[in-house]
DNA sequence: TAGTGCAGTTAATATTTGTAAATCGTGAGC
DNA sequence: GCTCACGATTTACAAATATTAACTGCACTA
């Protein structure tokens, strides 16, 4: 998103020739809106942006995605960039650039976070653990045994533990579709979860009201 | 690997203290058997190496292996910079550079590897504390149970503590809408708030009348 | 001091989520 | 084909949470 809209223009088509498709946002808050509603493969952030500027919407996205993002700036100055990175960017552009570099940035982007997806059959976090390939979980020394939609609810909760994940993202990892209105499966299946993966009374699936669930296996301790 | 032997030394240092390891090649050959042979979580690459170059290493490298790898380089050339990240470089940094750079640029393609764990997101003010990774919230020792939305309004408000924040900004926040002239669940909300932290009869939300609300937790203790 | 408008609170109503139990669907074994 | 077992889904209702409505009170002003 950006509030040039000469320049988005440009870059529409200079990127339609690649095979890509751009959606744009003149305003941080509508830019917002469009990254947690659709499900884009990269977004492209310009700091200085009308009613909230790109560190707020980085903040913003990096709670509910883990969208890969690189940010476009005017601003030579390093301290920008140190908070860009620090703040949830996976790529920081200074203005002005050359379409052929911002492709080249894009590129390594989608790279790494194509590899990402594919590797790490393992994943950990705090004393949970789980093997894709094994289709096995661990909490701590004892084995949880799964059935296999479960097992696949709690491949995608770990692998985005610490972040919500929405109701239609979960649905869409186990169904391929959308969500329908009045379903209840999901909480069904998470109820089962929770159960067998219950310690000491403090759930590590938290339900997040009209957004979505919430893993986070470090909970239970202070601090 | 960089064959400047001093600047390698003072990068040691400076990563020591971030907890960083670093081992070094001054040469390419040397450089890519290490970076072959032992199982690195990032590589750090020079463009200009004796025996051989850069390119030349990371088209090694990215034949029988993922690795992360940033390139270094003297060379301030567009060309390059997009040469190193066709050939599979996930980062390009040219030199100078200041060592809080290399570490924001190494913590984003960490973070998007997935090595690195994203930071816990926690503020805090007067005894006051926040983690939005986890959605807790202590007031001193004791850790206190807020519902969703009274979760987001919170962290809302502590984020901005010390300044008085709009109703429509909150409402932004809180649905990413304009706050309409009638509705009173934000004064609900923050009522709730008020009561599960009100600590000694003060409460420390204090509303600014027709501007909005102002979160200061210890200006309860003055007067 | 009455009037106006905003903020606070309580209660009601609506919506979302949790969970037990009933039902459905499928594959294994006979 | 039939039955059983098991897991998935749906149903039905309970509980938690959010929103709206209604009322109260306060501060400012004319």
């Amino acid at each position: 998103m950006d509030d040039d809209t000469e320049l988005c223009e440009l870059m529409a088509d200079f990127f339609a020739q690649h095979k890509m498709q751009l959606t744009f946002a003149h305003d941080g808050r509508r830019g917002l809106a469009l990254a947690l509603e659709k499900t884009f493969d990269l977004v492209i952030l310009d700091v200085m942006l009308p009613i909230l500027n790109g560190f707020q919407i980085l903040e913003q996205i990096r709670r509910r995605s883990a969208v890969p993002v690189i940010m476009l700036t005017a601003r030579i100055e390093q301290r920008d960039r140190i908070a860009g990175l620090n703040a949830g960017a996976d790529d920081y552009l200074p203005k002005p650039f050359g379409p052929d570099e911002l492709l080249a940035r894009i590129r390594a982007v989608l790279r790494r976070a194509g590899a990402m997806k594919a590797e790490s059959a393992q994943v950990s976090a705090g004393d949970f653990k789980l093997d894709a390939r094994t289709r096995q979980v661990w909490q701590g020394e004892r084995e949880i045994e799964l059935t296999s939609i479960e097992f696949d609810l709690m491949d995608h909760l770990a692998r985005s533990a610490g972040r919500v994940v929405s109701r239609d993202e979960l649905t869409a990892a186990l169904y391929q579709r959308p969500a329908t209105p009045f379903e209840r499966t999901l909480d069904v299946h998470i109820s089962h979860l929770r159960r067998k993966l219950e310690s000491e009374g403090r759930s590590c699936i938290r339900a997040i009201r009209g957004v979505g669930y919430l893993f986070s296996p470090e909970s239970g301790q202070k601090k």
